[in-house]
DNA sequence: ACCTGAACACCGTTCAAGT
DNA sequence: ACCTGAACACCGTTCAAGT
């Protein structure tokens, strides 16, 4: 069984000195912290973020941090949110197509994530930040008014949001590991006897994802609110 | 924003000694390693797994575990597919009911992985293993037999996949952590004005986990191979 | 109010050795 | 073939101190 890098995309011992020894440092603060954490996620993955590293890029003493944030778990909260943010136009959001407003509004969702690929993974273990509240609420207020149940509305926002989370996670973890998915389906092809169902559709390698996450958002909610 | 025990849960400084100072301790195998890293996982998190603690569990040295295995990773890989392994009677995966079978295969899957609430955020994360590739074998089958086509299968499988995926890590870290959803429903309500529409549906709070599971793989079954 | 270096209590893993 | 302790190169964070 192959390890897998989750998540870490693998520059090597690529230990970089201050960033830019030219120009003088703007002054620490709370949002640039949050940028440039941002920032080395993106670039290093989800394990490359490191209080001294971080300090390194912010041109600051790695202990300079902790005044402004109370641990690095505060750190990955922040960077999350940040990255979660829903500039959807009021308009769409209170068309008459509700329907166009929801997928408008999760395939939106889904690219933010994939964009920080570490971000879906963080996702469903952290509270949940302001951003993807506020998702949730423009969510739950589009279904309420294409006419599911106050009694039904829990479930609905929960399935899609379940549907959401597992096609975004998936793919943001195979993104990174094209090599992995090779080596997969080539240790498949040696067992195709055992496999021989996923091996002949070459499950893990020919995917259209972005064909996969609508169609599957569109059955979800052809169940939610039957359409008449 | 406040901090979520990603899986780990919080025994302090619980630092215990040789596990049983009695017996005399079975030999070192690849078997008891596993076996005995699901314990700790279970009790401890994915944070938990240590690999000086897991050597303490099998009162061993720490490094006797690098004989046995090659880093910490495998630990993992292996522990990840030995909870995922299906027993489900092939009778009932052959029946000609097949919508049953796959209902009975993903609410068991997620059941396993429910059971060891660290697995089911590491599985998209890590390679496939035998386990997982033999459920997936066995879901492309059914759902073959069941009239997908040849070119929609891939679809079929991945849409599933993240359905379940979806549920079962949010479920599995909501659970772990009831007083954090309590916190952010406090939160909500402070905040009702900008909320109003999950705060009155209590979302954080009243939530049939096992019922939106089940009519959300029904509604994506229903799309996937439509009842005539 | 804001930043810092030294130091502590951990980690995973390498290595050179033991039996 | 199997196991071990010492040691290395890291981590996050505390603390006592600087400006």
């Amino acid at each position: 069984m192959a390890a897998r890098r989750d998540g870490t995309q693998d520059k090597r011992p690529q230990r970089q000195a201050a960033p830019i020894p030219s120009a003088q440092e703007p002054p620490l603060s709370l949002e640039r912290i949050i940028a440039t954490a941002v920032e080395l996620l993106d670039a290093e993955g989800i394990d490359g973020l490191k209080m001294r590293r971080l300090a390194d890029r912010l041109g600051s003493g790695a202990m300079s941090l902790y005044w402004h944030v109370s641990n690095k778990d505060e750190v990955f909260d922040l960077a999350l949110d940040s990255v979660l943010e829903y500039r959807g136009s009021p308009q769409l959001s209170e068309s008459p197509d509700w329907r166009q407003a929801v997928v408008h509004m999760l395939e939106d969702w889904r690219a933010s994530m994939l964009r920080h690929p570490w971000s879906a993974s963080l996702l469903p273990r952290r509270a949940l930040g302001p951003n993807i509240l506020a998702r949730l609420e423009l969510l739950g207020g589009i279904l309420s008014r294409a006419g599911v149940d106050e009694a039904d509305l829990n479930g609905a926002i929960w399935s899609l949001w379940n549907y959401v989370m597992g096609a975004t996670i998936t793919r943001a973890n195979f993104d990174l590991s094209d090599e992995d998915m090779l080596a997969g389906q080539q240790r498949l092809a040696h067992l195709s006897q055992e496999y021989p169902t996923i091996e002949r559709a070459r499950l893990l390698l020919d995917n259209d994802w972005d064909g996969v996450f609508r169609k599957g958002v569109d059955f979800l909610l052809d169940g939610l609110v039957p359409r008449q």
